[in-house]
DNA sequence: AATTCTTTTCAGAAGATATTGAAATTTCGG
DNA sequence: CCGAAATTTCAATATCTTCTGAAAAGAATT
């Protein structure tokens, strides 16, 4: 049995309200940006909070929230004293404002971290046999900066990937996942393209 | 002031635990991991507790959640009937085996939800004027279909982003950087390199 | 500049999630 | 296959997060 149109759009509400809370955002949040998204028309506060039944100061926090995100707009009407709100449409612009804001947010601050931390370790130069033996041994020091390097290389890398990713739009992406998956091996077979190339 | 080995261990500990809450995790599982990470050896369930100041109980859910997630393994030693947990010492394999997990249990159900709402959906054939108007009229349910078709077609091109990069081991995805760094234009070029191969 | 409509703020309440610890279960060496 | 040691489970508790609603602040209209 088919469901009605405000039916199918409460469905799509809660499903995406329950998988950005698996991202660690919450489910309020998602049940508007869903809402917006769904309905494509502008809606005031007062709108939201009766379709999802939330209180007046749910919507006004979430909504910041959203429009910090940049997945969110205000808009205003000529001669209407109320905010009306829409989402961005197109759910590739969404989705890279949303990773450009959490590479901000999250991947650079652990980055510095893992740099501060680095520069706190016991130096290298004073391993020279001042004490051979006991906790803090110059063997133990190295495999634990060795460590410390490896992970934040990682993470480095991990930011380098995102930074290429956010340079794309929506049709070289699904172009570079088109040669992407014709290659047998990605690796020899990247290694040709780009010496192709030169 | 330089700290001590175990200062400096205590810090990436913390940092990781706070990292990984972000993204939807808990705390004390990303500390397990990041403490055996970093010292780099097997340790067991009570230097664990002990380490980290957490519960019996606390480490053994914890430490079975890390399992699931591929990225911890158990260690059995000839003669002792203690249990030994190593970290996956290599982040880009942990890496891959999270987002492969993740993508299991959090992507491709959406991929389903967002398809059995499609099939709910009032036929578009049902459209021929039996009521032209109302709630439910044909150009509100043609509207609604593209945003949800939209939606999933979206989710789906990301599935498939994941699907590509874990394809990839360290080296070529590095490579795989290098030669989208060099792009001027990532469309365009690519698609000269597509052309070429051919 | 006073009135009315709208939005924001934030302390307290409600709800969700994580943690403890002791009992129940499992495991393994003898 | 017994018994001690190790591990898991889970109800109760503690902690953290989100939500509410009324009061305060802000904006447009007259």
């Amino acid at each position: 049995m088919a469901l009605t149109i405000a039916e199918v759009e409460d469905r799509f509400v809660n499903d995406w309200g329950d998988l950005v809370t698996v991202w660690g955002l919450n489910k309020t949040m998602g049940q508007i940006h869903a809402l917006l998204y769904i309905t494509g028309e502008p809606l005031t506060a007062d709108e939201i909070m009766e379709r999802l039944n939330i209180s007046r100061g749910n919507v006004s926090m979430n909504l910041r929230a959203l429009m910090s995100w940049g997945v969110v707009h205000r808009q205003h009407r000529k001669g209407d004293r109320k905010q009306y709100f829409v989402a961005e449409e197109d759910p590739w612009r969404w989705f890279k404002n949303v990773v450009r804001e959490r590479r901000k947010r999250e991947v650079e601050p652990v980055i510095e971290a893992f740099s501060d931390t680095l520069a706190l370790l016991p130096s290298p130069s004073s391993a020279n046999g001042q004490h051979a033996s006991g906790p803090g041994t110059p063997a133990d020091t190295a495999r634990l900066r060795a460590r410390l390097e490896q992970m934040r290389d990682f993470v480095e890398v991990f930011n380098r990937g995102i930074d290429m990713f956010l340079r794309f739009n929506r049709e070289d992406f699904n172009e570079l996942m088109e040669l992407l998956a014709a290659t047998q091996d990605p690796g020899s077979d990247l290694a040709r393209l780009a010496l192709d190339r030169k």
